[in-house]
RNA sequence: CGCGGGGUGGAGCAGUCUGGUGGCUCGUCAGGCUCAUAACCUGAAGGUCGGAGGUUCAAAUCCUCCCCCCGCAACCA
């Protein structure tokens, strides 16, 4: 079975942020889990390169707009290493096959698109027109003076797809989510739908339209056809479409508009399968205060990583908020859940479980003759994954990661109920029918964080003797199992 | 009257449709237990459920009005 899912492709203007983590991060563990499921999954990420702002940033820098943007795009490329994604590929929209896709794109859009007037608000200083909202006192944001001006653009036909879009939300009541943005984005569309200028003839840093001088695209088109570029289009359209049918963008709220109407109404145009859902996440903020550059608490990724653990954070992004939602960072908030949910909770059940193990040689011998306190807890580890399955079909990354430590919770309570260091005294077959319901949860415990967590899942793997492989491995009872040498998963000393 | 979401113990939320001991997670305090990087258990403190009025034997929940916060409102990746 075939799954795919994007992260947006970062605009290359500014350094990576946990925003841009965040949004990676999440893709890649519905990407992890898809494979772990058994599915034959796409995973695509990358760089949006073109636009008089990239052009401008590498103008100011002295520098080709090349050149800076391989810089630029290599800085998330690096990010994509350091949170350690499984993409499948990187896309930059200023490569060739892009070139040719994007082209390819846009002349099947042909029956839609038609040459007008654009006029708006002209910023001369800032290079751009400033929407008519953005204005302040005949001014731009940047308090630049700004102009009324026309150029020659050409246009796409969003009015006419204003109704079919509706009749899909409608039947596809999954399209977009969460729920409050999808309802945004129903009563946007049904406002009114005007039509798209779609090019831009004042720079040429961009992809050039077939057969028109002076025009190139505008990023609508450009950035958004990264998602079939990434899929081999305009080769093999078929297998594009069939991709689409599975595929989950994974957004920022700021861009949903552009994935959940102008994009679908793209491929609708183009005869291309739209994606079975578009979700939109939240922001963040940093000790409260929105993140930006003049504060200079914008939190760097890397930096967390390298002082907090890269699992750690991993965790801590999906586990602190409700995907979605907006939240807060701080390294307090990091810390304590590093300290309470890692170490004491996890951290110390894998220990005092397989550390009792080691104690008496380092050999589990199974016993499944349960009683009913062991059975129940059987059956939870057991079922673990098919729970967390419903709520990561709908990006509820939060609640399959509570799933999960609603297991390890379960877990440490039945330990302390059991009480192994007296059994082992005077129930041996007891003892071992608790030992093998324990290594079960902790395996599948293992196995639930291992899209989330995959460096720390691989190390209960390897203390287990365990594969790690697929989901299927969870049918597999442990025969006599032979455990390794362990040590602490988040050790409270740094 | 542009559309939508929301205001519940220190924090974040559920409960509101289908009125009737106000609950969950985290945090705070006291005690118990202890194999382990400890967890768990028991008990305690803490709320006029945004405000006012109304319906009712009974309102967080139904009705009316008001206040406040947050999204969206098209060229912002």
């Amino acid at each position: 079975m075939n799954f795919c899912v994007t992260t947006p492709i970062y605009y290359i203007n500014g350094d990576p942020h946990i925003g841009h983590a965040y949004a990676s991060i999440a893709a890649d563990i519905i990407a992890r889990f898809k494979r772990l499921d058994g599915y034959t999954v796409h995973f695509s990420t990358g760089t949006d390169e073109h636009g008089v702002k990239v052009a401008r940033s590498a103008e100011n820098v002295g520098m080709d707009t090349h050149h800076f943007s391989n810089i630029m795009s290599q800085k998330f490329r690096d990010l994509s290493r350091a949170i350690n994604l499984s993409e499948d590929d990187f896309i930059r929209t200023t490569e060739e096959r892009h070139k040719k896709s994007a082209q390819t794109f846009w002349k099947l859009l042909e029956k839609d698109i038609y040459k007008s007037i654009y006029s708006g608000w002209y910023s001369a200083r800032d290079e751009e027109y400033v929407p008519e909202n953005e204005i302040v006192d005949g001014k731009a944001p940047s308090g630049a003076p700004v102009e009324w001006m026309e150029e020659e653009s050409y246009f796409f036909k969003l009015s006419a797809y204003q109704d079919k879009l509706l009749e899909h939300y409608e039947k596809y009541p999954d399209f977009i989510g969460p729920n409050a943005r999808r309802n945004e984005v129903i009563s946007f569309v049904k406002s009114g739908l005007k039509d798209l200028s779609i090019s831009r003839s004042k720079f040429n840093w961009g992809i050039p339209i077939p057969d028109s001088d002076g025009h190139v695209m505008y990023v609508w088109i450009d950035a958004l056809a990264n998602y079939i570029t990434s899929l081999g289009f305009p080769e093999n359209k078929e297998y594009v479409s069939q991709m689409m049918e599975n595929c989950v963008h994974v957004v920022g709220k700021e861009i949903l508009r552009f994935h959940a109407v102008y994009w679908p109404a793209f491929l609708m145009s183009a005869g291309i399968t739209l994606p079975k859902r578009v979700f939109a996440h939240g922001w963040w903020t940093c000790d409260k205060e929105k993140m930006s550059k003049s504060v200079g608490n914008v939190v760097d990724p890397f930096y967390i990583i390298q002082n907090y653990g890269l699992d750690q954070l991993r965790y801590f992004l999906f586990r602190e908020v409700r995907f979605g939602e907006d939240g807060d960072f701080s390294e307090e908030a990091l810390k304590n859940r590093i300290l309470y949910d890692l170490a004491n909770d996890l951290g110390n059940l894998v220990q005092r479980v397989l550390a009792f193990i080691q104690k008496f040689g380092g050999h589990l011998t199974v016993n499944y003759d349960f009683s009913d306190q062991e059975r129940i807890l059987f059956a939870n580890a057991k079922n673990l994954v098919s729970r967390m399955r419903s709520q990561i079909e709908k990006q509820d990354l939060h609640g399959a990661l509570n799933t999960v430590w609603n297991l390890v919770s379960e877990s440490n309570k039945f330990t302390n109920d059991m009480r192994p260091w007296e059994l082992v005294k005077t129930d041996v077959s007891r003892l071992n029918a608790v030992l093998t319901v324990l290594c079960e949860s902790i395996r599948s415990i293992a196995f639930g964080i291992a899209p989330f967590m995959p460096d720390t899942a691989r190390k209960i793997f390897n203390f287990m003797n365990v594969e790690g492989k697929s989901f299927d491995e969870i049918e597999n009872n442990f025969i006599d199992q032979k455990f390794v040498e362990l040590s602490p998963l988040f050790p409270k000393e740094k």
